[in-house]
Formats: structure tokens, C-alpha cells, sequence
RNA sequence: GCGGGCGUGGCGGAAUUGGUAGACGCGUUAGACUUAGGAUCUAAUGGGCUUCCCGUGCAGGUUCGAUUCCUGUCGCCCGCACCA
């Protein structure tokens, strides 16, 4: 019989099933436990793609491993189910959200399980299952009574074409995100959530997690604290006066004018009677410019005099205001002091507009405005001084005269929360006619999504839940107020940042979850998924654990203890997969040629976990060339009877080595090489004599950890009863590494000439007689004088001859 | 522009973290067994002017010794982008 992987791969997928091979009791404290989590997908019509399996098998194989070491490991599979394209699709086909999104899951569910993930199903849950979005809503409501959750009249992402709000983490280069549709400003009521409360924790507990280097910079970046001064400008001859932030307080007697951004509040008020024309003028322009308008002019600084002037507090000294959009309103204080000599905008407007330069620092200003660090000149007292010792001293002084003071700012901005949509939790809230909110009580919980057949939203953006039925629209309080729900939803982003709890108990009627489970199970060992989600999953997550955990629901600081981005998996041209390329593999289409099994080695041996990497047909099919010659090693060892139980040791070397490396490298996720180890393995046994039974049963065992369906045939085959899950981890000893004889590279001025071998316990004097004894050596030293032996135990020597 | 990562054979990638560069696989070539081979097995496979020399993007440096550390430079990928 050769390797059939049809028959292999379904048989021991209904085994398992029937044999419920993978559930984890969670209430079982016996063992130590482990919880590995995938990013859960969002079900989309497209069904799997080839990067799904990329994660879920690494996840899988440190599963498997953890449960042979005897952990109580924890390894659920879940639906992120809300969402934009299913209500499109809905619209679009007129189907209802629900109906596409089950049935899509039903295809996700079919494929992952043809894929042998050893996931617990009992666990399994979709955001959208009403006793799930119970709790995201009662998460809301204690979020709400803690007043991180407020209503606000704001300039918003509105996204025309989606009819809906975006967040700003949702835009990119001005499009949406999903669709890449054209975003506008505009100010509309929504719901929003305070994270920059937490911004400082958020920044400050990234330190002490195991997560990709580049992830933990994009989050930083994304929070962006930066320590400053705001200081107080008083408008010449009113009363009216205005903030500014500056990480450069030193140079504030290089300050020769203010810039306020569009949309100050005091622009309007300020501007003189001879320049209102033209500043309303601006104002408009600049309010109708998008996002990405703004930045396709990023090198010209536009801006107009707004005609009043604003005084230095530290010199006294006379400086005019501008309005100039160069000035985001959303950071800071929406206005800056502009010191040109000493910064890039200020000194490209200060050009453009002919202002006068005043500089704080020595340096050349003649081309570009000098930011470097040097002694302060025309600073008073600070003259001398460099940056550090110019800032605290100036910063003193401002104090002193209530004109300033230390502050911390963020690029971080509050969440906007609300969408114009219907497949999305509703919003447990109503508005009564008094003007007030009313959140509603938790025994109301789940608030439902009402039964709709239209879900497009208006023109005005009104959400599809306006149109509700009167039914669920009306509320009446249990006090007998009356009052209208609101008729936003939550974002996607709602449920996915709480799930990875409530996979601990997900059928608790009570709770979110258990208070004894979520002290035993949290956090999250190892958290594989997209770094496509570096900042937002990542970071609403985080910001939604850090709440729970002040209110007492959650006992660990962070979530997600370890982290890990599975790369890209190209095309088998090196372009990213995509319909219009035509280079998209279906997952489905290998598991049918090739098999699940070659599936999941061929991509966890195409290289690092973490790189992008591109499709390989030929790789794919020396994956499987590999899977058959374990299996014939095993069938043929078998019915040639050349798998024995005795140890010749011919095996030992090779057989330990590979236990080591292959613990070593799954626990580090590094799979390329443990499958190039277990090929080197594989090819000693086909050269040895005999094989040591307890050496192959080893490899196979391991090797089922990425090739499970396989791992458990040949299991099967080499006579057991019992499955593979909790079959205890193979052990190596040490002392089986330690070679007989060891090779020494020999090197004459740094260049090999020479493999010399050793006994492993020569001393070093006669290591270096040795080599120089040796012929070849001979020869290279020839007419040179030896100046000196470096030799470094076990790995090599080196003569330094001249 | 800023931040992070990366440049190694024809290709994917190894390299015990400063110690035999190219493990393992793909591909290629030759041979064996075969009616057949896109199966399997064996051997070879970085380049060259082949007792030797050159080779880890490029140019320097540190070192007995550098793919690894340092400086500069070029190129690619990812993220952010007027953040005061």
C-alpha cells in the first residue's frame, strides 16, 4: 500500500472527531496550561486562502507539542463575524447578513477542519451568536458608566460610498480601508471611546512583551507620546489668548509669528474686519481639501494673516497669527509657535511669506533651518545653554509666570465608535425625549438586531436602524420615560476584542466568563496571526483588557503574552495573490492533489514563519515526496523487518540531535529547520542497517505535529491503539551528543586548508601538534614563520604565519 | 522625510550568534532499475584561468578569524507621514 492520503486524511479526521481527540476542560487546573490562539478570521464569501493555513498550522504544531508535554493546552477556532461585506452582499443580492455569514462559516468550518487543525470545537463561537454580543454590549455598557464612552458632534471620517463612518485607523491615504472607496470630513454625532485615557499604559506595558520588534514600534508610533510645554500666547490689546504645544520650548525666543490651524475656535473671532474675506476663504478651502489633498501639497505651506498679533510671553515681543493648514486641529492645541530658524515647516512658510527669522541657536540657517542641538544666542538667559539646559530653564520661567507648563501629548485620538450600519452589535443605549441617554439595564442584555429586509443606509447618512420597525425603535423606561434606541452599531473591531476570553468558558450564561478560569488561563501564551493588525486588533484589544482589568474582570495587565505574524505568502510569480493577477491558490484544490499533510509541510518549510514567501508548486510537491518516504521508511521497515528493538546505535547521533533541535526549533516557531532535521534524520535511516524502533515511533511522533493525518496512519501502523494527542513528548540525552570523534577545521591566516579529526577530549598542545603535523599544513607553511596557534575547543584552529 | 526589517548559488533558504559559507529542499546533469518514467535509487551540482584563486549588495574598518560587529553607501520590503 502507498501513501493514499485520501483515504488517510478522512479517516482520521472522522477518528477524531468521533473521538472528541482535542477538547480541553478548562476547569482541569492539574495540569499547567497553555493557551494558543489564531487570529480568529472573518468568514468571507471567498472561503480559506493559502495564508490562513500558514498560521494555523504553525499554532497547530505548538498545540500538538504542548499537549504531548503534558499541558492542558487550550487551542479554540472562532468566527469574527460582523461586518461590511456581509451587509454588501446583502444589499447587494438582498439576502439577509445572517444567512451569507452562517453559510460562509459553515465553508470556513469545512475547510479548516480538511486542514487536521487539532482545534476543540466545543469552544467554537461567531460574534454574532447573540449570548457572544450580550457580553460585547454589557463590555459597552461598563465602559459607558465609567465615562469612557461618550456621544460627540465631530469631524468624522465619512465614507460616502460605504455610508458610513470610519475610524482613523480604518483610513488609508484617504480611502477606506475596505474598498479603498474616497473618505470626507465631516462633522456628524458619534460614539466614542476614551483609549487616550489609557495611551500612557498602553505605551508604557508594551515593554514587557514578546512581540515582533516592528509591531511594538508601529504601536508606539501610532500612541505617539511626546513630552512638551504648553504655553499661553495673549492676543495684543484683547482678552482672548491661546495654547500652543512645543517639544521645543528652548527656542521660544526664536518664536516670530503663531499659526492657528483651520479649525480654531478663536479664527473666526479673531480675524480683523480687512482680512475676514480672506480667511473665511481659507477656512473654507481648507475644510473642503481632503486628507489626501493635504498631503499631496505637503511641501507648500499655505496660510493667511489673520490680522492681529499675537505677544510672546517670554520676551514680550510683538508677533502676527496666521491661519495655515500646515496646523493639524486635531494634535496639541490646534496652534503652534512657529520658530523658522529652527524648524523645517515653520522655515519653508516663513519663506514663502517673507517673515523675519530670528535664530535661538548657532548654527547655519542660510539653506535649511537647524534642528541640531548647539549653544543658545539671543536667548537671555538662556544664552550658553544647550537644548536640555535652555528647556528646563525656560521652562522655569515660564512657569513662574503662569505662562506655561510641562504636558504630555499624544498623536493617539479618542475611538470612534459608531457606524452607520446594521450587521453590527447594536448600541445598548436609547435617547429619551428629555435629551438624556439612557443605557440600558443588563438584564435587557442581549439588545437583538430587529429583523430587517433593507439594510442601505440613507443619504445623510442615517443608519439603516432608523428605519427599524417602531417596535424596537420605541423604548419605554422601566420608570416609564419614553425614548428612541440608537441606531448605530458598534464597529467590527467591538468583537474581536474581548474573544480570546470568552473562549476560556463561552457558554456561561452568567459572566463573560468564569473569575477562577480567567485567573488561570489568561494571558494568552502565543498569539499567531497578520501583522495587518498590528495597530488595530492589537491595540483595541489591549485598551479594552487594560479596562476590564481595572474594573476587576481581568487579572493580568496584557492579553497577549507572546506574539507572532505569520508572512505573506506570494503568488508563485513573487506577486501578491489576487483574482486579476490569476496566481491565487485555493487551498481546497491542494488538499484534493496533494493532500492536507503536504499542505501544511510545504508551508512550514518554505522558510521563517515570519517572512513573505512565494508560492512554490515544485516545493509543494517535494513536500509530498517527503510525507511518502516517511511513509515507505515505516511500511517497508515494517514488512522487511527492519524496524527492531534492539539499538545498534548506528541511529543514536542522529536520532538525539534531532529530538533536541526539533523541541528547540518548534518552540521557537523556527519549522524550516526541524523539518530540514527530520529530512537529515530520514535520510540516515534509509543508509542505516537497522532502526531502533523507539527512534522512528520519535519521528513520527514529532512529524505528526505538522503532518497529523500521516503521524496517526503510521502510528496506527507501528501497532497502536491509542492516538497520538497526549503520547508523552520524546526526550533526548545529552550524552548520545557527544561525538567520538569531533572534525577541526584547521586555517592558516583565516583561511580553511584543513579538516583534521579529534578526539573531542584532546588537550589543546595536542591538538596544535597535531596540526602542524599535518602534510597539507605543511605545505601552506612553507618558507613562513609560525607566529602563533589560536585554537577555540571544538571548532577550529588557526595558524597566524607571516 | 521618520521608524522597523532585509540584501547569501539558477530558486526557497541554512550557518551552533565572531570560528569549515551554501545544511535541507527545489531545479539541473549523468547513471541504475524499467515496456515506460513526471515513480524510486546512486552520483554530481557557487564561480573561475582548478596543486590555486575568487566569492554572503557595494566601499572601508575592527579582529588571528566577519554572512555575523562598526562606519559609509546603494537597493528592496513593511509601517507612519505637516504630530509642532
Amino acid at each position: 500500500m502507498s501513501y493514499d492520503f485520501k483515504t488517510i486524511e478522512t479517516k482520521w479526521a472522522a477518528a477524531w472527531e468521533k473521538a472528541n481527540a482535542f477538547y480541553c476542560d478548562t476547569h482541569d487546573f492539574s495540569k499547567p496550561k497553555y493557551y494558543v490562539l489564531d487570529m480568529f478570521p472573518y468568514p468571507s464569501g471567498q472561503g480559506l486562502h493559502v495564508g490562513h493555513p500558514e498560521g494555523y498550522t504553525a499554532s497547530d504544531i505548538v498545540a500538538r507539542m504542548k499537549r504531548m508535554q503534558g499541558f492542558n493546552v487550550l487551542h479554540p477556532m472562532g468566527w469574527d463575524a460582523f461586518g461590511l461585506p456581509a451587509e454588501q452582499f446583502a444589499i447587494k443580492n438582498n439576502v439577509h447578513p445572517e444567512i451569507f455569514t452562517r453559510k460562509n462559516i459553515a465553508n470556513f468550518k469545512r475547510q479548516i477542519r480538511s486542514l487536521g487543525f487539532s482545534y476543540d470545537w466545543s469552544k467554537e463561537f461567531a460574534t454574532v451568536d447573540e449570548d457572544y454580543y450580550k457580553w460585547t454590549q454589557w463590555i459597552f455598557l461598563q465602559l459607558y458608566a465609567h465615562d469612557l464612552a461618550y456621544v460627540d458632534n465631530i469631524p468624522v471620517n465619512y465614507c460616502p460610498e460605504l455610508g458610513t463612518v470610519l475610524a482613523n485607523e480604518e483610513v488609508v491615504d484617504g480611502k477606506s480601508e475596505v474598498g479603498g472607496f474616497d473618505v470626507i470630513r465631516m462633522p456628524m454625532r458619534q460614539w466614542v471611546l476614551k483609549i487616550t485615557s489609557y495611551a500612557d499604559r498602553l505605551a508604557e506595558d508594551l515593554v514587557g512583551l514578546d512581540w515582533p520588534k516592528s509591531t511594538l514600534e508601529m504601536q508606539k508610533n501610532w500612541i505617539g507620546r511626546s513630552e512638551g510645554v504648553a504655553i499661553e500666547f495673549q492676543i495684543d490689546g484683547k482678552e482672548d489668548k491661546f495654547q500652543v504645544f512645543t517639544t521645543r520650548v528652548d527656542t521660544l525666543f526664536g518664536c516670530t509669528y503663531c499659526c492657528l490651524a483651520p479649525e480654531h475656535p478663536l479664527v473666526a473671532k479673531l480675524v480683523s474686519s480687512e482680512q475676514k474675506e480672506a480667511v473665511e476663504a481659507y477656512v473654507k478651502a481648507a475644510a473642503a481639501k481632503s486628507d489626501l489633498a493635504r498631503t499631496a501639497t505637503e511641501k507648500d505651506k499655505t496660510g493667511v494673516y489673520l490680522g492681529v498679533d499675537a505677544i510672546n510671553p517670554i520676551n514680550g515681543r510683538k508677533i502676527p497669527v496666521f491661519v495655515a493648514d500646515y496646523v493639524l486641529g486635531s494634535y496639541g492645541f490646534g496652534a503652534v509657535m512657529a520658530v523658522p530658524a529652527h524648524d523645517e515647516r515653520d522655515y519653508a512658510f516663513a519663506k514663502k511669506h517673507s517673515l523675519p527669522m530670528i535664530q535661538a541657536l548657532e548654527g547655519d540657517i542660510s539653506e535649511n533651518a537647524f534642528t541640531g542641538d548647539a549653544k543658545h544666542i539671543n536667548s537671555s538667559f538662556a544664552d550658553g545653554l544647550n537644548i536640555a539646559d535652555a528647556k528646563v530653564a525656560i521652562t522655569k520661567e515660564l512657569e513662574k509666570m503662569g505662562k506655561g507648563h510641562r504636558i504630555v501629548n499624544y498623536k493617539l485620538r479618542d475611538w470612534i465608535f459608531s457606524r452607520q450600519r446594521y450587521w453590527g452589535e447594536p448600541i445598548p443605549v436609547v435617547q429619551l425625549e428629555d435629551g438624556t441617554e439612557f443605557p440600558l439595564p443588563e438584564d435587557q442584555l442581549p439588545l437583538t438586531l430587529p429583523k430587517m429586509d433593507k439594510f442601505q443606509p440613507s443619504s445623510q447618512g442615517k443608519p439603516p436602524l432608523a428605519m427599524a420597525p417602531a417596535s424596537w425603535l420605541e423604548y419605554t423606561t422601566p420608570d416609564g420615560r419614553k425614548g428612541i434606541r440608537e441606531t448605530n452599531t458598534m464597529p467590527q473591531w467591538a468583537g474581536s476584542c474581548w474573544y480570546y476570553i470568552r473562549y476560556i468558558d463561552p457558554h456561561n450564561p452568567n459572566a463573560i466568563c468564569d473569575k477562577e478560569l480567567i485567573k488561570h488561563w489568561l494571558p494568552v501564551d502565543l498569539y499567531i496571526g497578520g501583522a495587518e493588525h498590528a495597530v488595530l486588533h492589537l491595540l483595541y484589544a489591549r485598551f479594552w483588557h487594560k479596562f476590564l482589568y481595572d474594573i476587576g474582570v481581568v487579572f493580568c495587565k496584557e492579553p497577549f503574552q507572546k506574539l507572532y505574524h505569520q508572512g505573506m505568502i506570494l503568488g508563485e510569480n513573487g506577486e501578491k495573490m489576487s483574482k486579476s493577477r490569476g496566481n491565487v491558490v485555493n487551498p481546497d484544490d491542494i488538499v484534493a492533489s496533494h493532500g492536507a499533510d503536504s499542505l501544511r509541510l510545504f508551508e512550514m518549510f518554505a522558510g521563517p514563519l515570519n517572512e513573505v514567501k512565494p508560492w512554490s508548486t515544485n516545493g509543494l510537491d517535494g513536500a509530498h515526496r517527503f510525507i511518502e518516504r516517511v511513509f515507505r521508511l515505516v511500511e517497508e521497515g515494517l514488512e522487511k523487518g527492519l524496524i527492531v528493538d534492539e539499538n545498534s546505535g548506528e541511529l543514536d547521533y542522529s536520532y538525539h540531535f534531532l529530538v533536541k533541535k526539533t523541541t528547540a526549533d518548534f518552540e521557537s516557531l523556527a519549522f524550516n529547520t526541524a523539518i530540514s532535521q527530520m529530512m537529515i534524520f530520514v535520510n540516515d535511516c534509509y543508509k542505516a542497517k537497522s532502526l531502533y524502533r523507539p527512534y522512528i515511533e520519535g519521528l513520527v511522533q514529532m512529524f505528526s505535529c505538522i503532518c497529523p493525518f500521516v503521524g496517526e496512519e503510521l502510528w496506527s501502523k507501528l501497532g497502536h491503539e491509542e492516538m497520538l494527542t497526549y503520547v508523552p513528548w520524546p526526550t533526548y540525552d545529552e550524552s548520545k551528543l557527544v561525538k567520538k570523534e569531533i572534525n577541526l577545521a584547521i586555517s592558516i591566516n583565516g583561511k580553511t586548508r584543513e579538516v583534521i579529526s579529534v578526539s573531542p577530549e584532546a588537550t589543546e598542545d595536542e591538538v596544535k601538534t597535531a596540526a602542524l603535523a599535518n602534510p597539507r599544513v605543511q605545505s601552506f607553511l612553507e618558507g613562513k614563520t609560525v607566529k602563533k596557534i589560536i585554537y577555540v575547543k571544538g571548532r577550529i584552529v588557526n595558524i597566524v604565519a607571516l
